[in-house]
DNA sequence: CATATCTCAGATATACTGATATTT
DNA sequence: CAAATATCAGTATATCTGAGATAT
């Protein structure tokens, strides 16, 4: 869990200061860059934390609550890794560890032959059920935020993610 | 790098319209925290695909930084876990690599027989200029932010870190 | 004796590279 | 034959648990 005792001072804050005086540049950059990764590391052990007794990671959850809100409750390895951003051996390992728990199953697509269709079961829909009220218990591991905050900090992730090429379109 | 070509809609909007359709409660949260986990893919990716030519990842260029800019020039190793939020056996492996390429040095704690001294090396500190040379030149890997907009991120961020109990502190 | 610091071994999760089989 | 899809083997990184050595 990387848990130590708190610091009686905002680590990043004092980084950034230095940073200032001895390096100057975008002191701020680094410091978003660093509280970002912090962040992630935060939700992320929370999260796993509390998916962990149902045998999920976030990424395993991710991938089942895509599966769920498809249309036909399946979708093609090659999709999945595109909405969730994974790399295609990820999916692969992913769906794997899906299968193996009886949670989707693999299907041969009807007409492109390559493709592997992915397909939720019942037992999957029902864990996804399960794992989503065990994660809003926990908040989703984001403390801290009103629903305004989490809205500004959407936006500002959202901008950051169509710069990088994540998504081009006409509104956010 | 996990690159597919750039989706004609924003996902995370989109599976977030449906969170708020078929599951209700806090959408934006869940939302919040997915954007999350991608922001932080997307720098780390960036960020160490600039550091490679060096030898560096970001977890170690940010304990070099650290170490340069601490008084002495050398931390127990307790104190770099505790400021970069590293697991012991985290800090034991990148203090390893470091060491292996003769960038710090592990001295004997001068009163205290079990610790350890990390201590940058003249070759720690070049390294670290190029580095920052580097990373700088790639803006952090945070593309699509203004000034002010990197200063709100930092703001939400510095909010979730302190609920989440990584320090303790008046301002901010 | 309890606690603190560091290390090591082993397990897990994920990502990446490069190669391969199959299909389009 | 080129491109697309999925898989596999191997490598790398980082985390965690549990155990142990040394020192306070």
């Amino acid at each position: 869990m990387t848990a130590h005792r708190p610091l009686p001072f905002d680590p990043i804050a004092r980084a950034t200061e230095l940073w200032s005086e001895r390096i100057g540049g975008p002191a701020g950059t680094m410091a978003a860059v660093t509280s970002v990764m912090r962040v992630q590391q935060i939700v992320l052990s929370s999260v796993d934390q509390a998916l962990r007794p149902l045998g999920l990671t976030f990424a395993r959850y991710e991938a089942l609550v895509l599966l769920v809100f498809s249309q036909r409750g399946s979708l093609p390895m090659r999709v999945m890794g595109e909405r969730l951003q994974l790399h295609p051996t990820s999916v692969t390992n992913i769906v794997d560890r899906l299968e193996a728990d009886g949670l989707v199953r693999r299907l041969p697509h009807p007409t492109d032959r390559r493709t592997t269709l992915v397909e939720i079961a019942d037992s999957g829909r029902d864990l996804m059920k399960r794992a989503t009220e065990a994660v809003t218990e926990v908040n989703f591991g984001l403390p801290g935020l009103t629903e305004r905050q989490t809205q500004q900090l959407n936006d500002l992730l959202a901008k950051v993610r169509r710069a990088a090429g994540d998504f081009v379109d006409e509104t956010t």
